[in-house]
DNA sequence: GTAACCTGGTCAGGCTGCCTTACAACAAGG
DNA sequence: CCTTGTTGTAAGGCAGCCTGACCAGGTTAC
């Protein structure tokens, strides 16, 4: 199937394949995610629950990596405090700030979303070939981390990655 | 922050690469897009643009590839008539129907846009290694026209692609 | 110490992009 | 005809995001 790289009218941007490619992938894991006593966590929360571990973070900093405002992920972590997967507790040493982070539950479906994810990236794997889906990510993996470093949660902690 | 290195948060999953890689993309894209005289078209006249090429095509038509209702994408096709870049003709053999099709000024954005998408890959290429995006493509490429072929336009129909 | 400024978070209101429901015009088959 | 399906439109709603205004609590300069 070679194609005329100079025909213009079959050729679709790669933005555009990006997009459908994810959200196909993205379908796949809805399915699973609803089907799961998770199913209430909306594909709008997924902006806490990719940043949020541990000790948890400050809504400034969601946001920042989130590449969202303060105010429509606050309106998120407020959502997911009334089902009972996020809570806020004071920060240590500054009496403004509360710190997000997950409640059992919510660390329970976090992991469980992770396995999701895993599980539809593997299926694809076997579909399309595991050393393409492997430089997919490796590739993918590169530039976002040079595009959108702030979106990477190991690269937003004071940790350089050495390539 | 000792952490495992079997441990799975840093891990991240594969639509969110996707879409941060496209979203990365496509800022690049609107950034020279905006800068050019068709600055007025929105990210959301996409669907429009994506897939109307020659003769035009059914509201219905462009709603089922683009996976939208038909009200919205005759939202987006208002806008357009409005801006002068389509227009909607009476479809030959039915009077209910019209063929929403580009007007010049329609298709020089077309061109445009896509010369554009056609830039900033290439850029890509020489900034992350041309075979890997080649690669990128082709893999993306098979991928949605397994997942989604309805939103292939050479696909969509067996349409003679070159003139 | 205090005035001025910065920062973390919230409240209120608005917009865009999409959806659902309902419907009028036309098509196609008896 | 009459019925049923299809094309496109009208009206209204909702989710997800934004901007602007604000307060309580920190930080800095004098």
């Amino acid at each position: 199937m070679t194609r005329d790289p100079k025909d213009t009218s079959a050729w679709i941007p790669l933005p555009g394949l990006l997009d459908v490619a994810s959200e196909a992938l993205f379908v796949e894991f809805r399915a699973e995610l609803e089907q799961s006593e998770y199913g209430d966590i909306r594909p709008t929360h997924g902006c806490v629950f990719r940043f949020v571990q541990g000790e948890g973070l400050r809504l400034t900093d969601i946001a920042e990596r989130a590449g969202m405002t303060k105010q429509s992920v606050g309106e998120i972590v407020d959502d997911l405090v009334e089902r009972g997967y996020a809570q806020r507790v004071p920060a240590p040493g500054d009496r403004r700030a509360k710190l997000i982070c997950l409640t059992e539950r919510g660390e329970a479906a976090q992991a469980h979303g992770r396995k999701l994810f895993a599980k539809v990236e593997k299926r694809w794997a076997e579909r399309y070939g595991a050393e393409r889906i492997a430089a997919l990510r490796g590739l993918l993996e590169e530039i976002v981390a040079a595009e959108a470093p702030y979106a990477v949660p190991e690269l937003a902690k004071p940790e350089p990655a050495v390539a």
